[in-house]
DNA sequence: GAATAAGTTGACGAAAAGTTCAATTTCTGA
DNA sequence: TCAGAAATTGAACTTTTCGTCAACTTATTC
């Protein structure tokens, strides 16, 4: 075969592969997966599994990979730009809308944080070392400019984060909450609309002079 | 033997392992999790840990049982009440406290919301249920009394939740976003203050008129 | 349409995990 | 002190899982 057009099948599989092992992963862990129910889920025999990755450990690696390029890709637009105000808004709407989409590749890296982020590579931390420390510093221009009130914004960035994440990790006790049977794209607007609105609320300042 | 006093052995030995079980559940989930590796972190023998537990299923059960006895214990008193700035404080206060002096039955709550929840109990649902419930009932009257803003009640108690529990179960990320070494009381008061002061100020009405 | 590379897969062996058991020791109350 | 209950534990048993392999089929190139 050597270099075959596109690698069609090749592609495909390792895409069917990772998909399953996204899945399974996000459920149970990495310790917890059994190498069978990947194989199973993906539709391909074990031993086709293991023609194209070494160990688990590879699959889980090249699953992390592809799931923080992923994220990446999907909110390296969402700039905290702009108006402070418009830019709170579209991140929290976008970030949202992905958990919504993808709750999988987010509980996948719940996961990968609750048994201690080992398997991140420097570099992927680093990578979010620099995008929050991007985002710091824009969020301190705006209190030096008088555009949002004082506020610690390492925290701030932690509460936007934890509050977006929140709705695809834990949407069993989300749906509890809320009383729902089942989380609809209505039910991620109302939560944008609650935290951006609440949260901006208290940014911006209070026109003639503060309480 | 027959009822000892106080059951001394039988009490201390279920207590270690239940700690033990407790920690290498919240890293590695219940499929991840080895009998020997509780065995060992318990300094019993394995043998020794089937003589108090039938199996896997009933150690986690009574592991996941124990934590949600817990946290009613500590945070019950913790009630929506009084004036909400200060209820709203004191909440946050007391919730990023007990994440930060008991991280690992935080993690190890998470990990079963991210297999689906499949070992709660309807009892311990339904008591997450009553317990949001009430409180949605004390903002609403809240908002009803003019104390504060018009807000989706269940919403707001989800990001109260989200933001701070994120601090117990992502610390690895948190760490990274703070650029600290480990987390200490001062970077979870800092937390507290930043939580509470945003959503606060987002909360209360503003006095004279709005913007 | 061969020759060669890529992909498929059932079956297997080794290692590890869950669980049981029987023999032994320690504890407690009388 | 002694009998019976509780607790301890090494070793075995059973099942599951990882990872391998060799035989086989499909795809590609010339």
């Amino acid at each position: 075969m050597e270099k075959l057009q596109e690698e069609r099948i090749r592609t495909r599989n390792i895409r069917r592969i990772l998909d399953a092992a996204t899945e399974v992963f996000a459920r149970k862990g990495f310790d917890g997966t059994r190498i069978t129910e990947i194989a199973e889920a993906s539709g391909l025999p074990k031993a086709n599994v293991y023609y194209y990755f070494g160990s688990k450990d590879d699959i889980y690696r090249a699953a992390i990979a592809r799931l923080i390029q992923g994220w990446d890709e999907a909110l390296e637009e969402i700039a905290l730009e702009k108006d402070p105000a418009e830019a709170f808004t579209r991140y929290v709407t976008a970030k949202l809308r992905f958990s919504h989409q993808h709750p999988t590749e987010s509980r996948l890296f719940a996961n990968e944080i609750l048994r201690g982020a080992e398997f991140l590579t420097e570099q992927e931390r680093k990578h979010i070392r620099d995008v929050t420390n991007y985002r710091v510093a824009v969020i301190e221009a705006w209190i030096a400019a008088g555009k949002i009130v004082r506020v610690d914004a390492r925290h701030l960035l932690i509460m936007l984060w934890a509050a977006t994440q929140f709705y695809a990790d834990f949407q069993p006790v989300v749906r509890d909450a809320l009383g729902n049977r089942n989380l609809e794209s209505a039910d991620f607007d109302a939560a944008a609309r609650c935290i951006a609105d609440t949260i901006l609320a208290g940014l911006i300042p209070r026109d003639p002079e503060p309480i």
